[in-house]
DNA sequence: GCCAACGTTGGC
DNA sequence: GCCAACGTTGGC
């Protein structure tokens, strides 16, 4: 069992978004390492960090987790969806995506709170630079998340 | 709104 | 296969 960050913009799709649709198929990510990640490495059970971008207060505000494997964007066949990828076939497709339900609302770490400990700073997203939507976290970065939000 | 960093595209 | 140009991300 894996733990994962996902990134998304609140204004988009936010924790509250998730709270109330309960499960979400987390489609539309265009880029290749993020699908690898969700296509080769997530399983039923992993979980991960919500974190908002884009926005006010950048940070981790709530835990969901894989509720279905990887299978084919239903997005990318939409000739209606931001989404669509013309050049993906049915019988080849090109983006997949998993299916993330919601776990809990955690009170906010935000950005500025993760660059302050040490032991947190070799996360991707506190890179600079860093653009990935889907990143890997490190069980003892988890462990150690997690008890600052209960602090 | 700015801009640095990054991924993708396309001409050669 | 190189690389300049372009579009996007995301913190500030």
């Amino acid at each position: 069992m894996r733990y994962w960050l996902i990134k998304s913009e609140p204004t988009t799709y936010g924790i509250d978004h998730i709270a109330k649709d309960k499960t979400t198929s987390w489609g539309g990510v265009r880029n290749y390492q993020a699908r690898n990640f969700m296509r080769d490495q997530m399983k039923v059970g992993d979980q991960a960090f919500f974190y908002h971008s884009n926005c006010e207060e950048p940070g981790i505000v709530g835990i969901v987790e894989v509720s279905a494997a990887a299978h084919p964007d239903e997005t990318q066949f939409d000739k209606k969806s931001p989404y669509y990828d013309a050049s993906s076939k049915r019988e080849e497709p090109r983006w997949l995506n998993v299916d993330f339900k919601f776990v809990k609302k955690t009170p906010l770490v935000s950005l500025n709170e993760l660059k302050k400990h040490k032991k947190l700073d070799r996360m991707r997203i506190l890179q600079k630079g860093n653009r990935l939507s889907i990143t890997p976290v490190d069980p003892d970065e988890w462990k150690y998340i997690v008890k600052l939000m209960a602090a």
